[in-house]
DNA sequence: CCTTTAGGTTAAGCAACTGTTAAGCGTTGC
DNA sequence: GCAACGCTTAACAGTTGCTTAACCTAAAGG
């Protein structure tokens, strides 16, 4: 994973705490994103699917506790980094943030250098973590490890063909796959299947993953958009 | 095993030198989690089952010597590497450390790369010990060494194909194994076996160690998730 | 408009795969 | 040599997924 991926959430009610943090950031190459409070950042999360997050504790309407215990109950997060912003000594927090799913603690103030290297340890632990067999596009995951399609924060069984065919039209989100195309990726170059097969797996696909998402090009094939 | 997974867990009831610990490690990679004192120590090493367990002798609440009785009375610890953290020369505590099960001793003060290439000593040992000896997801422990499983501090015994098809599954949870992988792995490519032995198997495991942990993937394998 | 053509929908039958049980066979320990 | 155990297999049951056929609808082009 390129630096320039990694998509890093911070929350905090602090704006300084918050400017500092992004200035640094960005100034490594990290695309990074802010909100103000909990709730805040738990929408935003959920729109960009960041990489890794990170929290502070004392926050208004929702604190970094509650956040991050939301956040972990939904399976596209599971994999998710992370890690609360605590003052020094409000360690009494600890035991309550790793049994909510925390990764680790950053204590303010930090230094800028030991922010990053901070940063780049927890990077090199979600490189070690998901190898390449996550698709994301918008709300939608597709986990090919799991075989399993996890669509804003719901994890949805697929049988085999239909996962196949999602996973192929979501491997290249817009791009247009032609019907035979499909047939020799999905099915095999052997296998010889009547017309209406991939019709019936489309239409599968948009009962349970959603009408919008597949678009018919008539004479041509299907592509994925969301 | 990989540095990214080395979890070590540093309990001390000086920031100072919790700091430096982390620091150090985490700029090799390694996931560290802290405590500041024994009783703290003992409720994050059940939460997240390290590999290392670092101790510093004098500690409120529950010095290093009781918090390593307590950890090897545990099942789930008899294999983790405990070491003792101590000021030079308070050597008189050497010979108590040992007898409660300690596996090392690290003076302090300890110069950075050092203190790094010591901890690189303990996991070497780790692995020549055991070779992957432990496993842990949830509350499950699967120990190599013994063959045993523990569940939720429970020792389970399995046979021996039970056992080999369990670590397979539980060495990364939620990843889903083809059968034919499966057979490879835990059969040997030469052997060759019917096709319902994987599922007499499996059905052993959900018999003893619960239906909820093993999920069919039809047309592909299964997966372990907790 | 009407025709043509491609795609959508549905249910049914078939095929593929997994679950379950019991029995056979070899090994080990007593 | 008997008992206990582990491993594999076979037979059958149960389930789910895949494909097809028949019919319907929508879009495009004359």
């Amino acid at each position: 994973m390129e630096v320039n991926d990694v998509k890093i959430l911070l929350v905090d009610d602090e704006s300084d705490v918050l400017d500092f943090m992004k200035y640094n950031l960005e100034k490594e190459g990290f695309w990074v994103y802010t909100a103000q409070d909990g709730l805040e950042g738990l929408q935003l999360a959920k729109k960009i699917n960041p990489d890794i997050i990170i929290l502070d504790l004392m926050m208004p309407k929702l604190d970094g506790i509650e956040t991050c215990r939301e956040l972990r109950a939904l399976p596209e997060f599971k994999n998710t980094i992370i890690t609360f912003l605590t003052a020094r000594d409000e360690d009494y927090s600890q035991i309550a943030g790793f049994e909510v799913g925390a990764d680790d603690y950053i204590t303010k103030p930090i230094k800028p250098r030991v922010f990053i290297s901070r940063i780049r340890a927890l990077l090199r632990r979600l490189e070690a973590n998901s190898g390449d067999a996550k698709l994301k596009v918008g709300d939608i995951v597709i986990d090919r490890e799991r075989y399993m399609v996890v669509k804003s924060g719901v994890e949805i069984q697929l049988p085999r063909k239909e996962f196949e065919l999602m996973s192929l039209l979501v491997s290249k989100p817009g791009r247009v796959f032609k019907r035979e195309e499909i047939l020799s990726k999905v099915w095999g170059n052997e296998t010889i299947v009547g017309d209406r097969t991939i019709d019936v797996h489309i239409r599968k696909l948009r009962e349970k993953i959603g009408d919008d998402y597949f678009k018919t090009i008539k004479g041509i094939g299907y592509k994925f958009d969301a």
